[in-house]
DNA sequence: AGCTGTCAATACGCTACCGTATGGATGTAT
DNA sequence: ATACATCCATACGGTAGCGTATTGACAGCT
């Protein structure tokens, strides 16, 4: 029998399943998309569930962005850091961005988002992190403090506008092939020797 | 006297004065800012004008986007199609893309809303003609045909990518020498000799 | 003076979302 | 078995925007 209810196994919900939630919705729609009803319905569950471990919607996106900022945010740094050689880790960091997938569309849809109040200061922390990495790098590799950090601001703008132009464009796709050709293309001119 | 209305002088409005005024919105805000009732309110009146002279909204956008393609979006490279060595051209073109302001807020806006169906052809046909004319200008250079496509793309996408991040993460603002130095550093990296 | 076309005001219904209030269901501990 | 806390449903009121229908104001022509 058992009309008892639409979605059954489930069982209840708790803050981080709509973290969770929030997340993929942002990664697939963007963050407007990231709406109390419209999460609700795709979770199966009414707003009545969401605002027992809410506030606001403005709670949930902050928490979401929390959590991306934590767990995901860095992995790619961390993973080529024990190269040695300091050319080696810029062209292995260039290569592991360049296969990095979900991780992309997220920062992408947030690079859409950036006068959102709860967006920007993230995006602002994590750009930060992210140029004085490479500037550190760059100047691993030689190039004195002001070049070191212009190179990094340079290299940093070409993987942001690349992720706009690739993702949100769809701009005539490039193959695996082109792609590749592409990235040796950027590593060949964007890092000396 | 007369108490005859709020807004006296105005005359009465044409299709063009809400486009402009569209694109004027789409600057300071956004495209979705381009909402009927903000527009009429700003431009004192109310949407009973709006639908006489359009549809919809979306065709206000669209006709609001047909004119900034029209007009304002390539006249940068007719000004320096003029210049006959091939590497002044380039250096100039990265020059003077480095001082326009109005047009490169309203791109980078419209970067943000690449999902809208309206706003993607048009970002698609721009980008893919910009591209083009970068890629050319690179083979004038000597870079063979798959450098230069790439090169190409390098240069656009380091071009959109910062535009996104001056623009919208206002991250710690360059001063007007770091620019300049910034941008000589980038073209001292990706024009070649 | 009256007609007609052009632009605008008002009033309405509709959708999608936010947030609140209240009560119901279910599990766990006692 | 009862009691409490946890999670959820339902129903409601509010806002902001889209689009329509109807009527009004005014200019130019005849």
């Amino acid at each position: 029998m058992s009309s008892i209810s639409a979605r059954a196994e489930r069982s209840r919900l708790s803050a981080a399943d709509w973290e969770i939630a929030a997340l993929d919705l942002l990664a697939e729609q963007g963050v407007a998309a990231v709406a109390v009803e419209p999460l609700a319905r795709r979770l199966g569950v009414t707003k009545g569930s969401f605002y027992w471990h809410f506030a606001s919607r403005d709670e949930l996106l902050e928490a979401t962005l929390r959590r991306w900022e934590e767990a995901d945010a860095d992995t790619l740094t961390g993973q080529v850091d024990r190269i040695a050689d300091p050319r080696e880790r810029l062209v292995e960091l260039f290569r592991r961005t360049s296969r990095e997938m979900r991780s992309h569309v997220i920062y992408s849809a947030l690079l859409k988002a950036l006068d959102h109040p709860a967006v920007r200061p993230v995006m602002q922390r994590l750009s930060q992190r992210r140029i004085q990495y490479l500037a550190l790098a760059f100047k691993a590799l030689g190039l004195n403090r002001r070049d070191a950090l212009d190179r990094a601001r340079l290299a940093y703008s070409a993987y942001a506008g690349f992720l706009q132009l690739s993702l949100q464009l769809r701009t005539p796709r490039l193959d695996a092939e082109e792609f590749d050709a592409y990235v040796q293309h950027v590593v060949d001119t964007l890092i000396p020797q």
